[in-house]
DNA sequence: CGATAGGTTGACTAAGCTCAACGTCGGTGG
DNA sequence: CCACCGACGTTGAGCTTAGTCAACCTATCG
């Protein structure tokens, strides 16, 4: 039953990442927030009515994009936020010597794109890693909705920005001061519980990523991760099997999230 | 986590830290951006005049902070933004068992507490390097501001913030994809940046922070950063003498900044 | 069917950490 | 004034953790 359920959540390691340029046009469907299951891990969370009436309004539309394929490039103009839908993505950095940084995962219902707003361009690349729906907000209406009334929405996105710093602040201290078993109990830890808000169960879930990826994100090689999980499995904290995940141990896991303590 | 007036962290060199609760009252003078010689750098930049003015009105007050203490505490309520006017702030995160993670150092012009937005209380802790000087801005005045009419405001904060999110992007890059001398140089060649556009020497200069403090922003342990900087020297790239720093060989550094691309 | 991508594991290496000694500087108090 | 202290910085020796390189396995795809 294992199986069955990595059958039913399979889509990964397959598509062989089309990477057509694909046209950045919206689809025709338009985006109601106001009966979007997401509405409260979304844009839309914190708004009063009345906003989020002006966002369905907006009639933004949606846009699909397949694994492997960029939604958006580091300097690419920046005119949307992306809320995704369905699907998971990476954001990464690159040096110009080719070597690359994940900086961030992301699922439904949380949003993409907000370090475009300093310089106009966006300073990380996204791609889906398995095929994917998101919206696609125009950021420019966001704003004219901000200056055109007593709207709350330019205090909302400043509030989802902020929370991005938090996040990130986090990796940091994670990058900076936290060994590879510490890394990685973390970073399953924070997806558990990314799952669990959307319904999904906490213990149990399939890794959208590979382990190079997982490795870029947490500053680790890819043995390395490898390894790490062998580790947990070996003390009986969770099971993998390749990307699926079933957590034995959250304590345990807690704890070896902490584990430099004594 | 309580006040700052803990034990903690003891000053600097000189100056032995007034550790006296001081309150946290504006003082009676009172900030006109208008006049600044800092408004290009700060919150004013960006600003068309009839905002700058605006923020001229709320006349927001100014605040000292000895060297070696808090301004604010992670889990402080958040009201206002502080602008630093002079001296230098680092900002840092705690883990539960007391390892510190420094996640960032603030010198005139720049902001601090924009981590404060997301849940209305700090999530990282300020503390005053030297003595210094700030401006407090009461946050809520800059939503009013935004909310009664048609002003760039909020817009300003956003982009403010979407730079902090790139600035700690780049931080990823370097703590999960560079090599302690690559670190060092990073943070070398920023720090003269920033000297620089504050019309300083970009060459040579004096480092407000101690060796641990380095180290633990660029994920190094102060042995670490001792020998990086005396290997730049060996190599004739800068030369160091505890805080004082000269520039030699920038191309150089930039390569070392580069290092492991072949 | 072979090619390919992703994952695991082992043996070895090296970068950075730990521990310890020592030097310097500035402030303090006898 | 000098001796002492504490904080900070530098350096060396040895160790540990994670990286490197390589072999191998499995699943999937063309």
């Amino acid at each position: 039953m294992t199986l069955a359920t990595a059958k039913s959540i399979r889509p990964i390691r397959t598509r062989p990442a089309i990477r057509q340029p694909q046209p950045a046009a919206s689809l025709p469907l338009k985006t109601q927030c106001s009966t979007c299951h997401l509405k409260d891990l979304c844009l839309p969370c914190g708004l009063n009515g009345s906003d989020v009436y002006s966002l369905d309004a907006l009639g933004f539309g949606r846009r699909k994009v397949a694994a492997g394929e960029a939604m958006f490039a580091e300097g690419d103009r920046f005119q949307y936020i992306h809320a995704v839908r369905t699907g998971t993505f990476k954001t990464s950095l690159a040096m110009a010597d080719g070597r690359e940084q994940v900086s961030g995962f992301y699922m439904a219902g949380e949003l993409l794109g907000l370090d475009g707003v300093a310089s106009g361009r966006h300073a990380s690349t996204a791609v889906a890693l398995e095929d994917t729906e998101v919206c696609a907000i125009p950021y420019a209406s966001l704003t004219e909705m901000a200056a055109t009334g007593g709207s709350e929405m330019q205090q909302v996105v400043s509030r989802l920005m902020s929370r991005e710093i938090v996040r990130e602040h986090s990796l940091m201290l994670l990058l900076g001061s936290m060994n590879a078993e510490e890394r990685l109990a973390a970073f399953l830890l924070n997806l558990s519980q990314r799952m669990k808000a959307r319904g999904f169960s906490a213990r149990e879930f399939h890794l959208r990523m590979s382990r190079a990826e997982i490795g870029s994100y947490l500053g680790l090689k890819l043995e390395t991760v490898s390894r790490s999980f062998s580790a947990f499995q070996r003390h009986g904290l969770l099971d993998v099997d390749k990307r699926h995940i079933n957590i034995l141990d959250f304590d345990g896991l807690t704890r070896a999230f902490e584990s430099r303590v004594h």
